[in-house]
DNA sequence: AAGGAACTCAACCGCCCCAGG
DNA sequence: TCCTGGGGCGGTTGAGTTCCT
C-alpha cells in the first residue's frame, strides 16, 4: 500500500541501536494506532528514525508473540527441513514458525545450523558413497540423502488430513476445546485451570503441562524427549494457527 | 589475567516488486 | 507507459559477548 503524500526526505535519521525510550515510543504508537504507512510512523511517534528502521525493529523485536529464546531441537530440525525445501527464503520460514522472525532464523542459520548441516552432509555423503559404490547414479546421492533425511520433517509442514494439536499458547478462549479429528491424538485446553491435558491413543497416558511450559517448541520437545506418547508420530501432526482455531470454532455460513 | 578467536545478534544496505499518480 | 515511493526481502556488517589458549 502506498502512502498518499511524500515526506520530507531531508530529515536526518538516527542509526544504530534502539534505546528503551525509542522502543517504548514505537510500541506505544503501533499498539494505539495500528500498522499503517511506515513512513509516517516515526514522524507521528516522535522518532528520528526512518520508516524502514521502525518496521524492522517492530517485526524483529517489538512485535507481540515473539519467543525470543534459544532455538529448541525441534525448531532447529524444522529450520533444516524448511531450508532444504525453500532455500534461503527466511521470511517464508518465519511464516511457518510462529514466534520466530526471519532475521532470527537467518542469524541462527548462519551462526550455527549451516555448520551443523554441512557436518551432517559430510558424514552422510561419506557413508552413502561407500554404500552405493556399486550402484548407479551416485552423483545425486548427496541430494537424495539430503531429501530423505529431511523428508520426515517436511511432511510436518504440509497441510493434510492429519490429526491436530491444539496449542494452548495460541488460545485465549475460555471454553474447553476438543479437536479429536483423529482417534490417535487430541489436546484439551482449559484456560480456567491454567493447565493443558494431553491424551494419547486410548487415553491411558496423560501429562500435565504447567502454564510456563506451553510454548510450541517446549511442547514438542517434551513430547519427543520424554517419550510421552510411544506411538506419537510427528508426521501425523500439524499445528493449528489462530485462523484454524477461528474457523474451527466458527460455524460456516 | 590477558588477549585473540569465534560466535551472536541487532541493524543497515541495496535490490526488487508493486501500486498509484 | 513511465516514474516514484513504500514495503519486503536476503545479504552483510559490526559491536558486544563468550570461549579458548
Amino acid at each position: 500500500m502506498q502512502c498518499k503524500s511524500s515526506l520530507n526526505q531531508n530529515v536526518k535519521h538516527k542509526k544504530g541501536l534502539w534505546s528503551p525510550d525509542e522502543d517504548k515510543k514505537l510500541k506505544d504508537y503501533i499498539l494505539n494506532h495500528g500498522l499503517g504507512c511506515w513512513s509516517f510512523v516515526p514522524v507521528n511517534a516522535g522518532l528520528q528514525r526512518n520508516g524502514k528502521s521502525c518496521r524492522l525493529r517492530w517485526t524483529n523485536y517489538l512485535r507481540p508473540g515473539l519467543k525470543r529464546g534459544k532455538f529448541t531441537k525441534h525448531e532447529e530440525q524444522k529450520i533444516l527441513t524448511l531450508h532444504g525445501k525453500l532455500g534461503n527464503k527466511w521470511s517464508e520460514m518465519s511464516r511457518q514458525m510462529p514466534g520466530r522472525s526471519d532475521n532470527e532464523i537467518k542469524n541462527h542459520w548462519h551462526s550455527y545450523l549451516k555448520k551443523k548441516y554441512a557436518k551432517l552432509e559430510n558424514t552422510k555423503t561419506k557413508s552413502t558413497s561407500s554404500d552405493t559404490l556399486n550402484e548407479q547414479s551416485s552423483s545425486d546421492s548427496s541430494l537424495k540423502s539430503r531429501s530423505s533425511s529431511l523428508e520426515s520433517y517436511s511432511k510436518e509442514v504440509d497441510i493434510g488430513i492429519r490429526p491436530k494439536i491444539l496449542f494452548s499458547e495460541w488460545l485465549s478462549l475460555d471454553q474447553c476445546h476438543t479437536l479429536d479429528t483423529s482417534d490417535e491424538l487430541s489436546i484439551y485446553h482449559a484456560s480456567s485451570s491454567q493447565q493443558t491435558n494431553m491424551s494419547c491413543g486410548s487415553g491411558e497416558k496423560h501429562v500435565q503441562l504447567s502454564p510456563e511450559l506451553v510454548s510450541e517448541n517446549e511442547f514438542y520437545d517434551m513430547i519427543f524427549e520424554e517419550n510421552v506418547c510411544p506411538d506419537f508420530n510427528i508426521n501425523d501432526v500439524r499445528m493449528l494457527t489462530c485462523d484454524d482455531l477461528y474457523s474451527a470454532s466458527t460455524p460456516s455460513i
